[in-house]
DNA sequence: TTGAAAGCGCTAACAC
DNA sequence: GTGTTAGCGCTTTCAA
């Protein structure tokens, strides 16, 4: 039933040569049919499918210039606020008729610019970071490549890529002011780790102003509910009080939960919580954890947006700040 | 406010010029640098390095016929257990230089289909799918295209497609059988959508054979914390008692654990909860999720590795059957 | 060790 | 409407 020789994919050539037409006449029927006679249509169509012949990605884009594929680079797709933020990506792109490829960094700008030298290696027309500490490396490999680069999850109107993002400074600032406002001044504070993060070190230096007047006291750790669990094990070591815990992430801030639950600790009651993120599970703990909603989602929707009009027009688009916005529900508690 | 020179990107002969070499000879520094005198190798990089020279991704491709890009079709990203598969395959296939496009399908074959379909047109060199329901244009394309593809989450012995996965229906078993073995007589079963779901298709079926001699209360509802909810609610109203209540996924129960803790209701004093899945969260609930584990980090390994051989060496892998196994926590008890 | 030249599969300009 | 043909940027013989 095979009738070609080879067992190699058919290609324009073998198409017209079955056809009985030329090369530029089957790149029509695949390019722009109504420019062709429905009766050659038909025919190509037919030995199309009867190849299988499927047109080289590799020979279009080196003619076309494009690839339509964008990079992403994120620290990890285990926490949800990531995952978010790719399938909302993933969505917006796709209605564009982009692809994106998806590599992890672990936080490591050293495996983030090998991660994107193999992005540019396979040919993405642009590139999706998050936050804004990298390697020189990268960034001389994005001059280099002159790739259109959109720097996410923070807001830096200065920064020499455009940032799609939130104050992360603010949104720390948004939760502890909260809780002073609700009457707390002994509070702890749980977050991940400081070193090659951005977005934790902005979310500290929100809390500076506020840490030389009231008693905080931080815990660092993890960035996953294991991690909540074991700093509250440690702060409970300590002996020191609090009457309120508040969490750079959501993530966190649900190990702080359980593990407070655990301890017999009840939330409000005894103790308040609350964190940054608000994720899709956020609402429906018990109790729902109150706070500060970083539109994640919307991050992704402004980032492809922003990356198809900068393919598209050569602009190079405006940072963009996303509002955080404290969201309360039932895990915090005013003190009397 | 930073307009770029309009300048376009050097290509190899750009290079050569300069250099004063062959395009041949630049070629070679790139590939095969001990094939080049050094002081030639130096010189052409430092003009490389002065030109900003990036080779061609698709220049490239069209010669090695290769791409390095492996397409994912995943129902979702907003669940963990996607996310920590995708995690693993992305971390094992760039172990071999590949990258991974992530596409999502929202459970609906035509957009499997679709986006299918836009995957191949990048060029993508193998498929990795969810499940083994898909549609008839789907197969179609992957017959015509030749491409490997490797169906994960199911394993299904006799499949067209080779899969790796687990036994779903006993995976929904194990569960059942713990619970039965416990004790418990009058379960509530809380499910994902039947429609288009063969994962949750065939943990139905899993239980089919007990439910005619026990007495399970079936209830469908979305694959989210939040459906976990409102399956509790719908439950309650509905008057009939229940000791047990089997989860067909881990973020399901939690929604449950959360209603149930929200409704006073005690786990497990008053009810018993186990899931499938084994979140990294599920450990770390209070009481902590027993649970049959799904290995998805070592899916996701399996299924880079059958990749990786089946482009190399041209072999279409055998099914790979994963195991499920119980875990214990706290979130069940024996009942007198 | 190097260079010349023939493609790889396709698109697009130009002719008929 | 259709065909011819010149590239796109690179790798890879084959000679020198």
């Amino acid at each position: 039933m095979e009738s070609r020789p080879k067992k190699k994919r058919a290609n324009l050539r073998d198409v017209a040569k079955v056809a009985g037409v030329s090369v530029a006449t089957v790149s029509r029927v695949l390019n722009s049919p109504k420019a062709v006679s429905e009766e050659t249509r038909l025919r190509v169509e037919e030995v199309i499918d009867m190849l299988h012949f499927v047109p080289s990605a590799a020979a279009r884009a080196i003619n076309s210039g494009r690839t339509r594929v964008i990079g992403a680079l994120v620290p990890t797709l285990d926490n949800a606020i990531f995952s978010r933020f790719l399938a909302a990506l993933e969505k917006h792109l796709a209605m564009h008729g982009l692809s994106l490829v998806v590599a992890t960094t672990s936080n490591d700008p050293e495996i983030e610019t090998e991660k994107a030298r193999g992005l540019v290696d396979i040919g993405v027309e642009a590139l999706i970071v998050s936050g804004i500490t990298h390697s020189p490396e990268f960034d001389k490999l994005m001059e280099q490549t002159r790739l259109p680069v959109i720097a996410t999850s923070y807001f830096e109107e200065n920064y020499h890529l455009p940032t799609v993002g939130y104050d992360n400074a603010s949104a720390s600032r948004i939760a502890l002011d909260f809780l002073l406002a609700s009457g707390h001044q002994k509070i702890a504070v749980v977050h991940g780790p400081v070193k090659n993060n951005d977005r934790t070190q902005a979310r500290l230096s929100g809390l500076k102003a506020a840490k030389l007047a009231h008693s905080l006291q931080m815990f660092e750790t993890d960035i996953s509910i294991q991690g909540g669990s074991t700093a509250i094990q440690n702060l409970l070591r300590t002996k020191t009080t609090f009457t309120a815990i508040l969490c750079f992430s959501d993530v966190l801030a649900m190990g702080v939960l359980f593990e407070l639950q655990r301890q017999q600790i009840n939330v409000p009651e005894e103790v308040s919580l609350i964190g940054i993120d608000d994720l899709p599970s956020s609402p429906y703990t018990f109790p729902a954890i109150t706070t500060v909603h970083l539109p994640v989602a919307r991050m992704g929707e402004v980032a492809a947006k922003s990356i198809v009009r900068w393919l598209d027009s050569q602009t190079v688009p405006d940072p963009y700040l996303l509002p955080a916005e404290l969201i309360v529900r039932h895990s915090t508690r005013k003190l009397e």
